[in-house]
DNA sequence: CGTCAGCCTCCACATGAATG
DNA sequence: CATTCATGTGGAGGCTGACG
């Protein structure tokens, strides 16, 4: 492709949408991957990935090996979904101003690094999954507009030249294609709409069988499969909050190991023989000793992600759970509800200490926009919740004394509160209410339950409107660092880049792209130089990494030492350190009184005060971005500090007072990634198990009728295969289970189904081109 | 009986004197 | 002059008693 006088407006409309498409599969990954090199030198992606819960967790076999490679090959075959899920999860970037994935497009006033990876996410699915391959010229235009924008500001926010991405898109914009490459993305843009016409068809037919086939089953108990090696055959127990029934074995488990092979996330319909006899066992087991009622169970659905639970009919007395579990079977899941992510706007019953369990209603923290914490396992520890009744108060609970909210929940909690108050007198202090609730507690209460039981039906978004303490991204308090269109650059690494992007011969105009050199291939020292080359320009930049990194080893952090009431920052700290050759090299050379007295311009003793703040604050992070050995320093720190309450990093702003920072990706819209991840799960499943079970004996699909899904997207939810209890075979299916939804990357759950489409389309069209 | 303010203790950190 | 040690300061959290 050659610069040239002709207009693109001439052209046929088939080469407007080859140029958008090039755009969207080749620019933008580029820009991207560019930004990603700048924002996550590779050499740390690794170990930043491993403290990130979400994505150590959630990769999927093909990311990993990107990942591994990262160090080789940089970031290049790096996607936008994939790039978006990282710097989504790493933080990488300023939040989009109405957060991430968010329903409506960023407006025109929303220019952060966010908004923009959030409108480049939106133009590749709108171009990617566009089943008309003629743009016309005003469309054509409106397309350049929107690229060179979000080019400009991009090129700005990453400090490179003027003209740097846009006069790319400028080029593209208004030259020539020559034949065979507009060729080429002609055929591929035909392919995506013949995939897509299928996939619709496809789909089309499956709800169609869905509809028909809805009405003919009852109410559903969901059961769990634990891939154990050697199933036993005895339902197990419960969990005591959700009237789970734990079941370690299907009756037929093991006789369809082999016929399952596509399970992934799907639940699965048991026959009535196997109802049958479940109730059976349910009467005769020891687990009926426990529960002195019997179960009914009405149904069972097999949820291969190798857990067993089982959700009885009736309500079962609440027992230790756990202990229960133990006796009954070794192969069963503990796995207590609260255990899975609840996301935001849950109705849920929320235990307070002194208090019975209130209805309340998942929310993020005011303040911090945090909805729950994990511990330093990585273990989901609290949930930030907002309480029900006449004056809504918000609070972080406890997870395990978190769960759905049912009034057969808060039914049981009462009863047994006064049980337990009879029991544990002594224990009293710990969780139970000090003495019987007030009156005026239990009215509250009651007017909580009321305003729960209206908010039952409510969507999450429903409730999340009536709640009265909302978290706006405006308050939040990374936005100290967010970046403005001006001044704030980040990691402003020269000309560099991993463009080898470019991943195929055919794509033109692909030297144009290609940059000079790759940060991948310079040499730690070189790196850490380029580093600071990078802060000198700009402070904030370092103060965000800086506090980033922290952050995410659970460390606080503070960015401006006192000496002699004499203010100094931790970046000029690390900036007179660097000068002197490094920590070490101080210590070597005894020159931290220097060091002190340079940067409070005083001829004051120092004493350890300098020393010491670097150790505490900085060099952790130093040994980290020039790959010394910083998980020794941190887990120094980590023991020194031990007591501080994790979490809570504490930043000190420009006046002095300490701010939560909630820049953790971890947290960020996790719960939101989970429910797309269900529902992306239950999507596929539903093609793939009508597909494996028509082959089978006939189809039999069922709805979860109170499932959650249900609201994500209604009409399509749990498929339950016919009647038999089938083991999920292998792990490979749990790891298919635990993939990260693509659906992410569609406008919104209205649009899921055919975003699987989408993708699906988008997967064959890559596979014909390699 | 529940709430809340005041007091106490503990801990981390800064500072400055003492020491090598 | 750098390092070590003792002391002071401030914040967080727990306990207790007064009050409504």
């Amino acid at each position: 492709m050659t610069s040239s006088s002709s207009s693109a407006a001439s052209e046929p409309l088939s080469t407007n949408f080859a140029r958008i498409g090039h755009v969207a599969q080749q620019m933008f990954p580029d820009i991207l991957q560019e930004l990603m090199t700048m924002k996550e030198p590779p050499h740390r992606l690794s170990h930043d990935i491993n403290n990130n819960w979400y994505l150590s967790n959630k990769l999927r076999p093909d990311e990993l090996i990107l990942i591994n490679n990262v160090a080789t090959n940089g970031y290049k075959n790096f996607d936008i979904p994939f790039i978006y899920k990282l710097v989504r999860n790493l933080n990488l970037l300023p939040p989009p101003t109405n957060g991430w994935n968010h329903s409506s497009v960023p407006c025109p006033t929303e220019i952060t690094a966010g908004d923009d990876l959030e409108r480049i996410r939106r133009l590749r699915n709108e171009i990617l999954h566009r089943g008309n391959a003629q743009v016309n010229d005003s469309e054509f235009s409106q397309f350049f507009t929107q690229f060179k924008d979000i080019a400009g500001r991009l090129e700005t926010y990453l400090g490179k030249q003027t003209g740097y991405f846009v006069d790319k898109f400028v080029d593209l914009e208004t030259c020539c294609i020559d034949e065979e490459t507009s060729k080429m993305y002609i055929k591929r843009f035909d392919g995506l709409k013949k995939s897509d016409e299928d996939c619709k068809k496809r789909l089309n037919a499956l709800e169609e069988d869905a509809d028909a086939l809805k009405e003919k089953r009852g109410p559903i108990v969901e059961v769990k499969i634990e891939p154990p090696d050697e199933f036993e055959q005895i339902p197990s127990l419960l969990d005591e909050n959700k009237n789970l029934l734990y079941v370690t074995k299907t009756p037929e488990a093991d006789k369809k190991k082999s016929s399952r092979k596509k399970d992934k996330d799907g639940l699965y319909q048991i026959k009535k023989s196997t109802k049958t006899q479940l109730q059976k066992e349910l009467k005769t087991s020891k687990v009926k000793q426990r529960v002195q009622k019997s179960v009914s169970v009405q149904d069972v659905i097999v949820r291969p992600n190798f857990q067993v639970s089982c959700i009885a009919s009736t309500d079962l007395p609440q027992t230790k759970g756990t202990n229960c579990r133990k006796k009954c079977s070794q192969k069963v899941v503990v796995k207590k509800e609260t255990d899975d992510l609840l996301s935001e706007g849950t109705l849920v019953l929320a235990k307070l200490d002194g208090y019975d369990k209130w209805p309340a209603v998942m929310t993020r923290d005011p303040h911090t926009g945090l909805q729950f914490e994990m511990d330093s396992n990585r273990q989901l520890s609290m949930y930030h919740v907002e309480f029900l009744g006449p004056s809504h108060t918000h609070a972080w609970i406890k997870a395990d004394r978190v769960c759905l909210y049912s009034k057969d929940n808060m039914n049981d909690s009462q009863s047994q509160s006064s049980e337990k108050h009879q029991k544990n007198k002594v224990k009293k202090k710990l969780t139970s209410p000090k003495n019987k609730p007030s009156k005026v507690v239990l009215q509250k209460l009651e007017k909580s339950k009321k305003e729960a039981d209206c908010m039952v039906n409510l969507s999450r978004e429903q409730r999340l409107k009536l709640c009265t303490f909302r978290f706006f991204q405006d308050n939040h308090e990374a936005e100290d660092f967010q970046c403005k269109d001006s001044g704030f650059e980040s990691w402003n690494y020269p000309a560099s880049s991993g463009s080898s992007a470019i991943s195929s011969a055919e794509n033109f105009a692909c030297s144009r792209l290609q940059y000079n050199t790759s940060l991948v291939d310079k040499s730690k020292e070189e790196r850490f130089k380029l580093d600071v080359e990078m802060y000198k320009k700009n402070e904030k930049a370092f103060l965000h990494d800086l506090s980033r990194f922290m952050k995410r080893n659970n460390l606080s952090v503070n960015l401006t030492a006192h000496w002699h009431h004499i203010p100094v920052g931790a970046f000029q700290l690390f900036l007179a350190v660097h000068e002197r050759g490094g920590y070490q090299e101080i210590c070597k050379k005894k020159q931290w009184t220097a060091v002190f007295r340079e940067l409070t311009e005083t001829q004051l003793s120092a004493g350890p005060a300098p020393k010491n703040f670097y150790l505490r604050n900085i060099y952790a992070y130093e040994l980290y971005v020039t790959n010394g050995d910083f998980e020794a320093e941190l887990k120094r720190l980590l023991g020194k500090r031990k007591k501080k309450s994790i979490g809570d990093v504490m930043i000190e702003d420009d006046t002095g007072s300490y701010t939560n920072v909630d820049d953790d990706a971890d947290s960020d819209g996790l719960a939101a990634m989970l429910a797309d991840l269900e529902e992306y799960s239950s999507l596929c499943q539903l093609e793939e198990d009508i597909e494996a079970e028509k082959k089978r004996m006939g189809i039999n699909i069922a709805y979860h009728e109170d499932s959650p899904y249900s609201k994500v997207s209604p009409g399509v939810k749990y498929v339950s295969t016919p009647s038999e209890f089938d083991c999920p075979a292998s792990h490979g299916n749990h790891k298919k289970h635990q993939e990260v939804p693509e659906t992410m990357f569609s406008d919104s759950s209205v649009d899921s189904q055919n975003d699987l489409v989408f993708h699906q389309m988008e997967r064959i069209v890559d596979e014909d081109l390699l």
